[in-house]
DNA sequence: AAATAAATTTAGACAAAGCTAAAAAAATAA
DNA sequence: TTATTTTTTTAGCTTTGTCTAAATTTATTT
């Protein structure tokens, strides 16, 4: 694998987010994401076409060829394993993690990366509830979903806990529930719309409509 | 705290290490500890100087002024931080560390630094047993020695381990030795160059020869 | 369909950090 | 003390990634 430069690897990575919502991106669109102007992605888009990173015709848009994906899927799980690493082990605060794995993320060593992700027990979802591309690129594909949602007898993972509050954290502590928890739906009561709920072998669990509004999971 | 450039860091780590040797730096031997041309070193030195961060009249050598010192000082903690992580946490071996730890220690967030110092428990030595410059710059300047010669009654803390074979770490980790360990040397036998050697409130343990020569420790 | 507006690209500059080759200063030798 | 060698600096060029201003292409109106 080759080694891209810091800002060829964050305009691949924006190029990734982007084309995720509309299968192509434009140059305007791609200025605004990086803070830069027009001018200077026309310049990157040319180098990265010349690497075969990017299809691209002038004036037509542009999206990542599957080499620059798989650029582009790098770069997402050395920054998801960092936001991981930093939350779960230094607990920086969910608001402080992006800026700091912005900077991470370019450390392009491979067999740290690799190390951290098994040093941190093979994280599948980051703090945010996204999901961790593993050691071969691949990525969950299932979108995060408010645990009130779900339906008796499915299985989620926890991704993502909207309220922060001590309160809540003291909750989610006692109930066992953290990032990367893996659940199973057992019964809902349509009286308060509160569930019951399954973890590993603890005893059931009951949680109420309050708070599974603020849990989001993976179903899977 | 000002940002500089990963150059700019690489050249003032370099000029610190090489200046705590002779006092003072030439532009060949800077050219050939960075593998860069002298040239190119004339050019960033007048660069750190208009930045204060050097003393330097063309031709005559140059050192780094008080401020150079601290930025030094503080890519030195970076470096010998991300080293304890990456030996102690994510096990790579020592051979492996260093160029790692030469990306990681350009990240420069400080807050990231001070939460990585806390979560490896203030580690005061990296594992080349070259100490670390505390949150403040402040470094203990003591410098590592082997076990074997240290007399009774003095105490010391482990820094290095040279022969790093499985059956030396069996009998480390029976002894409960490692990095960072404070000891205190008891009694030591001429018979066979044995020693006894008090670590915390365990009991007393029996540190033979060939042992002792291989633990390098720095005194107390 | 022509006119206007918006988006995109090109052209030309600049700063950072490196290089080579030549000039200048310092050190060493004859 | 000259002459020569070594070290250091200067001058000028290259690459990467950015910018502004101008030109071009595409899209939108009227």
């Amino acid at each position: 694998m080759l080694n891209y430069s810091v800002s060829e690897e964050n305009y691949i990575k924006a190029i990734f987010h982007l084309q995720e919502q509309a299968g192509t991106v434009t140059t305007n669109e791609l200025a605004g994401e990086l803070s830069t102007k027009p001018a200077s992605v026309t310049d990157m888009l040319k180098k990265l076409k010349a690497k075969k990173l990017l299809h691209y015709q002038p004036y037509q848009g542009f999206r990542l060829s599957a080499d620059g994906n798989k650029v582009a899927l790098g770069v997402v799980r050395r920054h998801r394993l960092w936001e991981y690493f930093l939350s779960v082990k230094l607990k920086f605060s969910w608001d402080e993690i992006h800026e700091v794995a912005e900077d991470l993320e370019h450390v392009s060593s491979k067999k740290l990366i690799d190390k951290l992700d098994e040093f941190l027990g093979f994280p599948r979802f980051d703090p945010h509830g996204d999901p961790i591309p593993d050691i071969n690129g691949n990525i969950i594909a299932s979108k995060t979903i408010c645990l009130q949602e779900l339906t008796p007898d499915t299985r989620a993972i926890v991704s993502n806990i909207k309220d922060q509050s001590t309160q809540m954290l003291e909750v989610l502590q006692h109930k066992s529930i953290g990032i990367g928890t893996r659940l199973e739906i057992r019964r809902k009561f349509e009286y308060d719309k509160s569930m019951e709920v399954k973890i590993g072998r603890l005893p059931v669990i009951t949680i109420s409509e309050h708070l599974a509004k603020n849990i989001f999971v993976q179903a899977i």
